[in-house]
RNA sequence: CGGGACGUAGCGCAGCCUGGUAGCGCACUUGCUUGGGGUGCAAGGGGUCGCGAGUUCAAAUCUCGCCGUCCCGACCA
């Protein structure tokens, strides 16, 4: 039997200083966290116990698809020069040497490792699918670790691996994991949603984030009013309004019109009695590639380009979308001399005439225009004239100058059109809890694993990679479900189902009532904490109320009439109860899925 | 890494400007009291004032350096 007096549940009246976000103060208070540094945090028994409950669930499902390992967290640096992010993950890896000098760091993610064991193990077709998994800490120096729980330097995951013979393969294998995340999120209680999300530098092919809506959240998500479309911000789309292109004057030719100190946007298009809809917003960009990129030569040598940007004059640029349109590699803004060289203008009167841009991507030294799918196919717009106090008139992509590509590049407004059904779109913050993710040969072809096919020809296996947070689990369901007082989490996941307070530890009936109660409740399986303490009934209600524990049995004075009252602490609702009865009216309660 | 704030008892804070033997509330211990929403009274215990230098007869307080934590930004497989 478990109980609180003689626990260790150290609950706080007041949280700590430094916690911003409910999940945090909340946490703390009710004695599950403790702060050690920055993003390191001691789970104490109530918080221990959600956890393991957790990844109970998280196992439970695993195990259906896939197979459970456990990997060593200290790497040596070897696997991770062999899959070239010894380097690319820079300052974000720990590292630290052994005794003999040699390099190990601590592992952030598996895919090296698991990939390691495939290439020595794995020999055939006739081996796959494989589907391994751990549960496992993940260590990650963070830049800037924040928010409690949400963004820490020391995490559990789940971290699941597939490996399949050929696209087919890892279509099922990405499914059977979608399925899974939706099954453990379900019995999690949380409410989430499935997005699209950008794929990123990867090259992986396909890409859902889980992802829970709260205030506390670093993502933003895209999601339709109506439809289930959602997307992250990085990658979400939505249907323009068309917008009416302005009159040819004249002859259509470019025209120049002065345009004395009017550097903004809004200041040009009011100046000139038009739409920021009908102007053309410039974007300066470099990018730093390699020097033999398209030869295929390695001389590490890199040079800088220019990438210029063409938006509607009231868009957005999304840099994750730049990103992906430039193939991945790093954008910073120009410098006031780098504009000047390639322009020779000064910044506010920007425009793509008279420079000779990039025909196509590959099109090496030159530099790239970019103009965003939104000008496609627009007439007679109006941009810099690459001239201090002049735009020109006129600009039609295509025609009056030629972009090095069309791209999506603009980020989505709230209220925008569902680009499946045309209802509103609604942007939220949202806190990433699951992430699946097709890898494709990366991995299985840097490290050069290799197995035969049906015809004996060796091939990598294609992969894919699968993640949750143990952790943001928890906090995610704290901040869906809080108040001033504390927090209430789903019974599945909650330290204890029920709480049993005894009002008056000191009267006999009440004290023999609520052990009783305990015992018939732990006897029909649930978990059940029995606060017996020798306080009053005030301060257990307080601590009952704040610790995440969903139901509450009110033991007091009605006991001589054989009642108890039982509280739900999402609603606080409360209801009399014959004790005859109790098990059964929890029973009742008990979803199905358990 | 850039900008800002903070560091005094387990938690929340005052004291610092104007240097002179460290204080409040909660928590904790003991006794009494109370017993359905953090009871009341009384008596106690607990602090190298983040660390190190310097100024001074004297530093929590002034100066410099370092460390740590939080917030905004950059960053984020």
């Amino acid at each position: 039997m478990h109980r609180w007096s003689e626990l260790f549940i150290p609950t706080l009246r007041e949280a700590p200083a430094d916690a911003e976000v409910a999940s945090h103060k909340l946490l703390v208070r009710a004695g599950y966290i403790r702060q050690l540094g920055a993003g390191i945090y001691s789970f104490l028994f109530l918080g221990n116990r959600s956890t393991q409950k957790i990844m109970r669930i998280v196992r439970e499902e695993m195990d259906k698809i896939g197979q459970e390992f456990y990997l060593p967290a200290l790497n040596p640096r070897e696997i991770w020069e062999a899959s070239g992010r010894w380097t690319v993950m820079g300052d974000n890896m720990f590292r630290l040497k052994d005794r003999k000098g040699a390099d190990l760091c601590l592992g952030m993610t598996h895919e090296e490792v698991m990939t390691d064991i495939a290439r020595k193990e794995l020999r055939s077709y006739k081996q796959l699918p494989q589907i391994w998994y751990q549960i496992q800490t993940k260590f990650r120096d963070e830049p800037r670790p924040k928010s409690g729980l949400l963004r820490v330097r020391q995490f559990i995951m789940k971290d699941a691996y597939s490996f399949d013979i050929d696209a087919a393969g890892l279509d099922l294998s990405y499914q059977k994991h979608h399925d899974t995340y939706c099954r453990i999120f379900d019995r999690c209680g949380l409410k989430y949603m499935v997005i699209d999300a950008h794929s990123g530098a990867m090259g992986g092919s396909q890409s859902q984030e889980f992802m829970v809506r709260t205030p506390a959240g670093e993502d933003l998500v895209v999601s339709c009013e109506k439809c289930n479309y959602a997307a992250n911000m990085e990658k979400a789309v939505s249907k323009l309004a068309p917008v009416e292109d302005l009159k040819t004057e004249g002859d259509g030719q470019p025209l120049e019109v002065h345009t004395p100190g009017q550097k903004t946007i809004e200041d040009v298009a009011r100046f000139l009695g038009v739409s920021p809809k009908n102007k053309i917003k410039t974007l300066a960009m470099m990018i730093t590639e390699e020097e033999d990129a398209n030869t295929g030569a390695k001389s590490g040598k890199t040079r800088q380009r220019a990438v210029v940007l063409l938006m509607r004059g009231d868009h957005q640029m999304n840099e994750a979308k730049l990103s992906t349109a430039v193939g991945g590699k790093e954008t910073r803004p120009m410098q006031e001399e780098e504009i000047l060289a390639l322009f020779r203008s000064p910044a506010g009167y920007l425009g793509p005439l008279g420079i000779e841009w990039a025909k196509d991507l590959k099109d090496a030294g030159k530099p790239i225009l970019l103009v965003d799918k939104a000008l496609e196919g627009r007439t007679n717009l109006i941009g810099g004239a690459n001239k201090e106090d002049y735009h020109v008139k006129h600009l039609t992509p295509g025609k009056t100058f030629h972009p090095t590509a069309y791209a999506d590049l603009r980020a989505v407004t709230a209220g925008e059109d569902c680009p499946n059904c045309g209802a509103p779109l609604r942007i939220d913050t949202a806190v990433e809890i699951g992430h699946i993710f097709k890898l494709g040969y990366k991995y299985s072809e840097s490290m050069n694993a290799r197995v035969l096919d049906r015809n004996g020809k060796e091939v990598a296996p294609i992969m894919g990679s699968y993640g949750i947070g143990i952790e943001r689990i928890l906090t995610a369901a704290v901040e869906q479900s809080n108040d001033e007082n504390g927090f209430w989490l789903p019974p599945s996941i909650a330290p204890f189902e029920v709480v049993v307070v005894s009002t008056n530890s000191k009267d006999e009936g009440i004290r023999t009532a609520s052990e009783d109660i305990t015992r018939q409740l732990e006897a029909a399986g649930f978990d059940v904490l029995l606060d017996d303490r020798d306080e009053r009934p005030g301060v257990k209600f307080k601590d009952a109320d704040l610790v995440g524990i969903p139901f509450r049995v009110n033991v007091g004075k009605k006991v001589t009439e054989g009642t108890v009252e039982v509280v739900r602490r999402s609603t606080l609702a409360r209801e009399d109860i014959k004790i005859s009865a109790i098990t059964e009216y929890f029973q009742q309660l008990r979803p199905a899925a358990r």
